[in-house]
DNA sequence: TTGAAAGCGATACCAT
DNA sequence: ATGGTATCGCTTTCAA
């Protein structure tokens, strides 16, 4: 099967290409092309099965009908599920989706950029987590239109979707509050990641409003690099003299895997001994051994408005459409927090 | 900042754009240009940050070095972790991915198939899941390099990367028998997909090594769409007399989780009563109470090796690598199985 | 209604 | 060593 292409056909119907490209593109009608010749055209077009380059068609149209996704990590749970939904909503609109792991280094995530841009992506999704705004800088300079996930820049005006992990947190403590723990740690990775920064502020927030005074020694925070090996200390220390907490907050669904398996090992009976919260989820959260008490996020709708949002702005619609969302995380209750 | 093209840069420094082009993709040597031209060229090149239109230069040289991961969910664990991997790894080669999710459809996974040829991807990766060749016809048709992972064709010529699941469920198979158990359920979905297949085959013939004739009402094969339900039924039937289990398989993680659940809710103690295999992992089942006893599938080689074929493939090498690779599971012991 | 022809931006062949 | 220029396959303007 040789391929065959658009000047084929024209020749072989003896018409134009012009004639072939309008009508294979839905302009005929608009471009008075007669209905015996776009029979003809649609038809040959459907029977040899011909489908145009896309190469060549984002070439001629500044357009490739594709998006970039960027995050910093594609096997985590949380990115794999926005990842699904991303692809789903786009290929509604025609769009494919490339992706790549920034792997959270600043660095990888500037090049990564640079290389969507170099790729012509229409648009472009960044779960960003560094608090860095140069590549904001360089999407703008190159007005690509692109849509914020996990982080926000208050002081910049951009589109985003965001799950608001301040209440989320701030939710949760409350929670183990109101369960009659007192001495709450929290562990989490160190700050550069502004949702991280947000989920601490929470926490801090809601032991303030409880009229305890946020102790520095209840919070952990986490190399991103060394976080495995940092945690099992950090624990350790949380839940010795003089700290003995009575319950702890991991700020994300892998510390709180970690940190329970170091909890079983020094033989820490949870919730009894120490309660745990978990932001965020993974697959089997309710199964575990207590099952996790778990602040969920929204991932379908991340992924769902993101893309419509973008999508918005690829085609330059003034709609109305909310270029921001902030969206609600759940708290779903479970054993682990002690609650039941 | 206005966007500089090759032309610009030709223009502006007053040499060909042949010189510019050769000098940009490093053969300015193998062509002569001279030191003095090619540093002019680079520097300029560099000094403003160019870059060249991928589309163009796709288009102009037949190559887009994109390759497109068609699989049937990015959002489940399995795959997203193949992912993750086969980015990292094409990273290394230069090359970016677009991934698109067949949901199992074997209708959908044809059309995905036809739209990453159309954007001229140089190479495909699928898990395809049904055994249905036509897929097959059509890439070999468009001589389209391509390697299959999650299935194979004994029949027909082609490259892979697949994990020996008749082999993994086998030895879980008999994992079992050792330790006492005789009436072992199955609990998988309906075939059509070859790996789900393979892994019956497995189980199978495990018992029958143990002289045990494999009974088809301990096989419960669930529909792909509504195994949800279906899986509550199922399992009521095998812990039921007369089938009562004392031990079940299941063939991929989502049943595990699914059926984990159920069991519960019966009330029936695991691994007691009844003791459970799980094919493939979810993040936390070594924290799941009992600790799950599972298959596991080294994803990190699955993505691995699926690049490093394709690109051999892509490249014309008649390197001397193995475009096949069969790869084992292995059985993780924990407690759900009785062992311990 | 239809078609010729000029791009889109880069590559690479063929002269010089 | 260097430069013109045809070419990749499609879109789109403009003239007929």
């Amino acid at each position: 099967m040789k391929k065959l292409y658009l000047k084929d056909i024209a020749k072989n119907l003896n018409v134009s290409t012009t004639a072939v490209s309008l009508v294979l593109n839905n302009k005929g009608d608009e471009n008075k092309i007669s209905q015996d010749t776009q029979q003809k055209i649609l038809e040959y077009a459907k029977r040899h099965n011909y489908v145009a380059n896309s190469l060549a068609r984002g070439l001629s149209r500044g357009k490739s009908e594709t998006i970039g996704l960027i995050i910093p990590n594609i096997s985590d749970d949380h990115y794999a599920k926005i990842a699904g939904h991303i692809e789903r909503k786009a290929k509604e609109y025609g769009y494919v989706v490339m992706y790549a792991s920034s792997n959270k280094d600043p660095k990888n995530e500037a090049k990564l950029i640079q290389s969507m841009i170099n790729r012509q992506v229409d648009g472009l999704i960044l779960a960003s987590t560094q608090h860095n705004s140069e590549d904001i800088e360089l999407l703008k300079d190159n007005k690509l239109p692109f849509v914020l996930i996990d982080r926000l820049y208050p002081e910049i005006d951009t589109n985003y979707v965001v799950v608001d992990n301040f209440e989320g947190v701030q939710k949760a403590t409350k929670h183990l509050l109101n369960l009659g723990r007192r001495k709450i740690g929290f562990v989490t990775l160190k700050p550069g990641l502004e949702a991280m920064r947000q989920r601490l502020l929470g926490y801090q927030e809601a032991l303030k409003e409880f009229n305890i005074d946020p102790s520095d020694a209840l919070v952990k925070e986490l190399s991103n690099v060394d976080y495995k090996d940092e945690i099992k200390e950090a624990l350790g220390e949380l839940v010795r003299f003089p700290n003995s907490v009575d319950s702890i907050i991991f700020s994300t669904h892998y510390l709180t895997s970690l940190g329970l398996r170091e909890l079983r090992r020094l033989n820490i009976k949870v919730p009894h001994e120490v309660a745990i919260v978990s932001f965020d989820e993974l697959g089997a959260f309710d199964l575990v051994d207590p099952p996790i008490t778990s602040i969920k996020q929204p991932g379908a709708d991340i992924g769902d408005f993101s893309v419509d949002i973008l999508m918005d702005e690829i085609q330059g619609n003034e709609s109305g459409i909310n270029k921001t969302r902030m969206l609600k995380p759940s708290l779903i209750i479970r054993k682990s927090c002690g609650a039941l």
